[in-house]
DNA sequence: CAATTGTCTATACACGTGTGCAGTAATTTG
DNA sequence: CAAATTACTGCACACGTGTATAGACAATTG
């Protein structure tokens, strides 16, 4: 299903729609970034910057909130576009955690903004706003799991609960990834090897407890 | 030095302030929540609820901005002492993480309005702002790290790189006590559950990359 | 060619916002 | 007791907001 176009009547009576989605929603990008949050904008903002009158955002959005969830639906493809490609990259080469975390930083030092919207609209914003996040995050970390599981049979190593551990993962990644994403650009390699390491004592962690059914403490 | 009373000249001549700094914070208080951010109240909003003219509220600080970081140093100073007091308290019986982690969700589940804050507006407000939120973190590493040194003395265990353990570990606390906090009650324990095997995932992954020296890819 | 239907703009309203200005109340100093 | 100094309130202003209403334009229908 598209969720940038509503469902089209052939042809009906009527002047043609000139102002479409995808009108609104690069208005939209044009305007948030690293310092800019979705649920700040203002309709009327993303209006003038559409060039557009403000009542005309209705006739493609209920209100902002749709608007927003729109964007976060958007931002989740686009993300797991870019891992999923990552994944691929890696199995030729060596690890796999390096090349995802790599892609996932790259991604966010090149001013992503619809990485930059999945990052932080997750802990504000309205309800279903924040469901629309959770939904975005639970297609992740359903793909990372299932990737961890693959990856333990290949190494031939355990993997103790692998739903939790791909969730440890994306969140820890996430908070990391947020707190990165007004950095200055030199400090982005630094923050890449410290989140590499980080996701290896996770899955380092992992291995180690399903073998020893738990850990230490 | 104490951020809640400004310079007090013991005698002044002029009017005595009846108007104190906790009053208005903890008019803030009342208003922010699980579901309202600092950053979405309002100079008006707050002086309403502490019950004086919009203007008063410049006696005792610059801006709304000013008010936020009182808060978050305050929620910062909270949660330590908290946490802290949950160290103590598990020395005399088993697990720190364990107790810790509790400890935490406990509060979160108690519905401290200081512990929202902290957990929120890290990712969201002004750039003074969420420096403010790194500041306290930083302070929060920094005895989880001492902590993690000590435990791995006691227990006769490597400990791969403290510094960025304690980071992982209280990002993902963070980063899981953000989207627990809007949870129905009965989910807690679970959510408490799953906390405590991520952070022995890290601390068992730590360990083990302090004998091998780097993990398995 | 009307008539109808859908798209879009312009104007306007009520509301909440931050803050500047003037005035009043209370306290200490001379 | 003045005079000075501080604390606080009330009013007012300009601004940005979401949205209601009405009208102008364009395309398809009979």
């Amino acid at each position: 299903m598209n969720t940038l176009t509503p469902a089209a009547p052939l042809s009906s009576p009527g002047r043609k729609p000139v102002i479409s989605r995808e009108d609104i929603i690069n208005a939209a990008l044009k305007l948030v970034g690293p310092q800019r949050r979705l649920s700040s904008l203002s309709l009327r903002e993303v209006a003038r910057e559409a060039g557009i009158a403000p009542n005309s955002f209705y006739r493609q959005f209920r209100d902002m909130d749709e608007l927003a969830i729109a964007l976060i639906d958007l931002a989740g493809q686009s993300l797991r576009d870019i891992i999923g490609e990552a994944r691929r990259r890696a199995s030729a080469h060596d690890s796999v955690v390096r090349s995802s975390v790599e892609s996932f930083m790259a991604q966010l030092r090149a001013d992503d903004r619809l990485l930059h919207i999945l990052l932080r609209e997750g802990t504000v914003g309205s309800d279903a706003f924040k469901q629309a996040v959770e939904r975005q995050l639970a297609f992740f970390e359903e793909e990372l799991r299932l990737d961890l599981i693959r990856l333990a049979e290949a190494n031939q190593t355990g993997l103790f609960e692998p739903a939790l551990t791909a969730k440890a993962v994306t969140r820890l990644v996430f908070a990391i990834g947020a707190t990165a994403m007004e950095l200055p650009a030199e400090r982005y390699a630094q923050v890449t090897e410290e989140l590499v390491t980080m996701v290896r004592m996770i899955i380092t962690g992992t291995q180690t407890m399903a073998v020893t059914g738990s850990p230490d403490h």
